[in-house]
Formats: C-alpha cells, sequence, structure tokens
RNA sequence: GGACAGGUGGCCGAGUGGUUGAAGGCACCGGUCUCGAAAACCGGCGUACCGGUGAACCCGGUACCGUGAGUUCGAAUCUCACCCUGUCCGCCA
C-alpha cells in the first residue's frame, strides 16, 4: 500500500510508475480518485478537529461551572450540539477514508528506475549458468516418476482430487531431503534463522501481506474459523513482526512450509505432472532490510537461492522481470529458471522480489534506525529458496539415465542415502 | 469445551466519569560531578494524523490506555460484544 502522501506530493512518481507498468490507461481513474478523496479527507478532519477542540474546552468549561455549583445547562446544550455535528462529520469521514482505501489498495508497487519499461516481452535475462541438456531422448519427469514409483497421482486424484500429489517411497524421502538440504544450507551458510510457522493464520495476517480483500477466491478458507490456508510461508513470516518496532535489521528467516492455491481460473495451465498443483512444498527466504539496503539485500538473497541452483547442478538463468509483469506489491523482481530437459521449458523455481516499504507500510514493521531516532519502515524482501516440485522435476529430467534410473546431484546423497533412483 | 483472573507508554506498574497523554519505577538520551567509570543529582524521554509557507527544528490542534460498538456535555474509568493471555478442570496428537 502506498503512503497517503504519495497521492499529495507525487502523483507523477505513482502515474509514470503505472505507465512503465503498462497500467497508466486503467489506473489513471483510481489515481484520480485517490487526489481528489485525499483532499476531501483533509478538509474533514480539519472541521472535525475543530469541533473537537471547542468541545473538550467546552466540557472543561462545565466542570468547572459544577465544581463551583454555578448553572451549566446551556453548555451542556451547546456539547450536545457539537456532538452532533461531530457524529455527523466523523460518519462522512469514515466514507471518504473506506473509498480512499479502496482507490489505494488497486494501485500497485512503484518499479524501481533500474526496471525495464513494458510488458513481459521486455524481461531480461541477467545471468546464465551451466549447460542445458539437449532434450533428445529425455522423458518427461511424470514419465520417469511413473516408472519409479515416485510418486502416485491417481491415488492422490482419489483422495483429494485433482492437483494433489501423492509422493511415495524414494520420491517421498527425496522431498524431505530437498528440504533439509535447503534449510541446512541457508542457516549454516547464509546465515538466515530457521523458523517453523504456522499453515493456518487469521484474516488480519492475510490482509497485511495483500492476500486479502483483493484475492480471498484464491485462497482456502476454514468453516467456522475465519481461518485461512497459506500460500506461502511468506504470509505467517513477514506478519512475525507486524505491528511492531524490531531491535536491529537486516533480520533474515529461512521456513518450509506447505502453499496452498486454489488455483481459481488457472485450470489446463501446466497442469501435467506436479508443475502446478493446490497443495506443494516451498523452502522461502524472508528478509527485513534498512531501506538503503534493499538493493543490494535483493542481490544476495536471489543469489543464496541461486546458490542451490547451482549446489544441485541444474542449469538455470536469472531474469529481471520488466515492469508489467512485476508482481502488484513488488518493486523489482528476479525469476529463477531451471531447464527442464524432458518437457522442454524453463521452470519458475524462485521469485526474489523487493516490496520497499509498501508491504511494511500495510503490516507496519518499523525499525529504528538509532536510539532516540524516529521509527521507520522496514523493507521487506522475500524469495523462494527454493519451491520443490519443479525443483524435483528439473533433477529428474536433468539427471536421467539411459536406463531410466535417475542419478542423485551429490549434495542430496547424505540426505537421501543413496547416490542412484531407480 | 467449562470456571475463574487479567489485558494501561520500550518494560514493570498506579489510576474516585471532569486540568490524566496518563503517578511512580526501570531502561534509554543529555548535563553536573569524576583522571575515567559507577553512584548521586538536574533535565529530557510515545505514536499517528491535521494545520501553522509541502524540508529539519519548533508551535497549535485531534486521536490513541486489547478491538469494536454504546451511554454522557465529558470515558483509561460505566454498559455490551468480540479478541488475546494466565491458572485450574475436561478432552486430546
Amino acid at each position: 500500500m502506498h503512503d497517503l502522501r504519495m497521492l499529495r506530493e507525487q502523483v507523477d512518481v505513482l502515474r509514470d510508475g503505472m505507465r512503465r507498468r503498462g497500467a497508466l490507461d486503467t489506473l489513471a481513474p483510481a489515481i484520480d480518485r485517490g487526489v481528489e478523496l485525499e483532499r476531501e479527507r483533509r478538509t474533514l478532519i480539519q472541521a472535525t478537529d475543530e469541533r473537537k477542540a471547542l468541545r473538550n474546552a467546552n466540557a472543561q468549561e462545565v466542570a468547572k461551572r459544577k465544581r463551583a455549583k454555578e448553572d451549566a445547562d446551556e453548555l451542556i446544550a451547546r456539547g450536545r450540539e457539537l456532538g452532533d455535528e461531530i457524529a455527523k462529520l466523523e460518519h462522512e469521514l469514515v466514507a471518504v477514508e473506506a473509498a480512499l482505501q479502496r482507490a489505494l489498495l488497486e494501485i500497485p508497487n512503484v518499479p524501481l528506475p533500474e526496471v525495464p519499461a513494458g510488458g513481459e516481452e521486455h524481461n531480461v535475462i541477467v545471468r546464465e549458468w551451466g549447460t542445458p541438456r539437449s532434450s533428445d531422448g529425455v522423458k518427461p519427469h511424470w514419465e520417469i516418476a511413473s516408472a519409479l514409483g515416485l510418486f502416485d497421482l491417481e491415488r492422490a486424484g482419489k483422495v483429494s482430487g485433482s492437483g494433489f500429489v501423492f509422493y511415495r517411497g524414494l520420491g517421498a524421502r527425496l522431498v524431505r531431503s530437498l528440504v533439509n538440504f535447503f534449510m541446512d544450507t541457508h542457516r549454516d551458510e547464509h546465515g538466515y534463522e530457521e523458523v517453523w510457522p504456522p499453515l493456518l493464520v487469521n484474516r488480519a495476517t492475510m490482509t497485511a501481506t495483500g492476500q486479502l480483500p483483493k484475492f480471498e477466491d484464491d485462497a482456502y478458507a476454514t468453516r467456522g474459523d475465519d481461518l485461512f490456508l497459506i500460500p506461502t510461508a511468506e504470509v505467517p513470516v513477514t506478519n512475525l513482526y507486524r505491528d511492531e518496532i524490531v531491535d536491529a535489521v537486516p533480520m533474515a528467516f529461512v521456513a518450509y512450509s506447505k502453499c496452498f492455491r486454489r488455483e481459481a481460473g488457472s485450470a489446463g495451465k501446466d497442469t501435467r505432472g506436479i508443475l502446478r498443483s493446490h497443495e506443494f512444498d516451498k523452502v522461502e527466504l524472508v528478509r527485513y532490510a534498512a531501506p538503503e539496503t534493499s538493493g543490494e539485500q535483493l542481490e544476495a538473497l536471489t543469489r543464496h537461492a541461486e546458490t542451490m541452483l547451482e549446489r544441485l547442478g541444474l542449469p538455470y538463468r536469472r531474469k529481471l522481470l520488466a515492469a508489467g509483469d512485476t508482481g502488484f506489491s513488488s518493486a523489482m523482481t528476479y525469476d529463477l529458471e531451471a531447464w527442464a530437459p524432458g518437457v522442454g521449458a524453463w521452470l519458475e523455481v524462485s521469485s526474489c522480489s523487493n516490496f520497499g516499504d509498501y508491504q511494511a507500510r500495510r503490516a507496519n514493521i518499523r525499525y529504528r534506525p538509532a536510539k532516540g531516532e524516529k521509527p521507520r519502515l522496514v523493507h521487506t524482501l522475500n524469495g523462494s529458496g527454493l519451491a520443490l516440485p519443479r525443483t524435483i522435476a528439473c533433477i529428474l529430467e536433468h539427471y536421467q539415465n539411459p536406463d531410466g534410473t535417475v542419478t542423485v546431484p551429490e549434495v542430496l546423497r547424505p540426505y537421501l542415502g543413496t547416490g542412484v533412483l531407480g
């Protein structure tokens, strides 16, 4: 969410940001409405505060007269009048602020200057690592997995429905091994605090990170308790310090979690195998940073995610998303895509973003730059480090052997207890 | 799920419906003292919003004592609902 001051002092920055996202035409009305409502809001606040000041003075005077045993009926009547006026003005103010909030929530974050303008055709590959394996004679991961009994999509369908996976045997152990490998490395080598978050969160938490109210249909909700299944560990972990002033920045957290997504409206897209499911596993990196450092922190965080792919020996590329392809709350995003020769595609296994203070404002997370100084909003960042199903797909395809077996990447062998699947 | 108790500033902790943004203490910051430190003493010490020429400082105003409604000329203080925490009982991986 943007600061109200943006509407008053930096509308041109806002407009330029939306233009670079290619969304100025659709968002100009919301911006104009916001500017207008912000003005109305101030007028109303002035009018109410003025009357409240009068009311307070009046109430003091009543107290004084009562103590002196004098008559105060006239003042009491005056107070009643002021009260009515205040109630009326506040009623208007509530309506204006609600409308203002709605307008503000429609406006996405302003992309950083280094983000290219335009839609996804302007995304830039900024880094490449490894040599993509030729697709010749390479089977897609679902065929390999089925042949090796790593997961059972048919029975998952029976038990839960389409879009769910039942990992079995070494497949199940592979998931657990990857989680441990990622967590251990981020904790031991990259300095993240390991956390294990709740998967069910309340409405306030979902709202603070922006999943609600706009995307309520994308989340799984519980019946009777107003709790939601998290779509990513970003939600509980970013909310860890909601409404608090943290002692020191940067802070860094790594969390494994199940991620639950209804994927309403994405039927038929990437549905083969395990590329898109309603429930998947992911290790997530979350950082709170001082504003001046968030740029370099995004580089560091992205490198932490890339290191996982390098250790696994999976060829990948880093893509700087153009403004129009950058997520709603993000100011700058890198996608990491690993090569899957079996399906012949680059698969998004991580998305690393710098949100600036856009998330922190809504979640109200601040830090004190120095003792005695005023608190400032932190900058929040997060990225997958990594998402499991697609990483598994890439491993199965990249490392498959002519005899149908799959060689296990060196780093996973201590966790998995074997050097070969099959 | 049931029964009690309780939620006040960074922390602890007072608070009779009317100079209470809120006593007192701790922590913190500045100063005096000291070769230096400690102690002692003096002073300062919340957040947000509105306005005073859109910066800083400063000044005025408003709001905030778990959250939301209500009663009242006036609410931290009274009423209701909800949330959370603690203790005990029940249940349970």
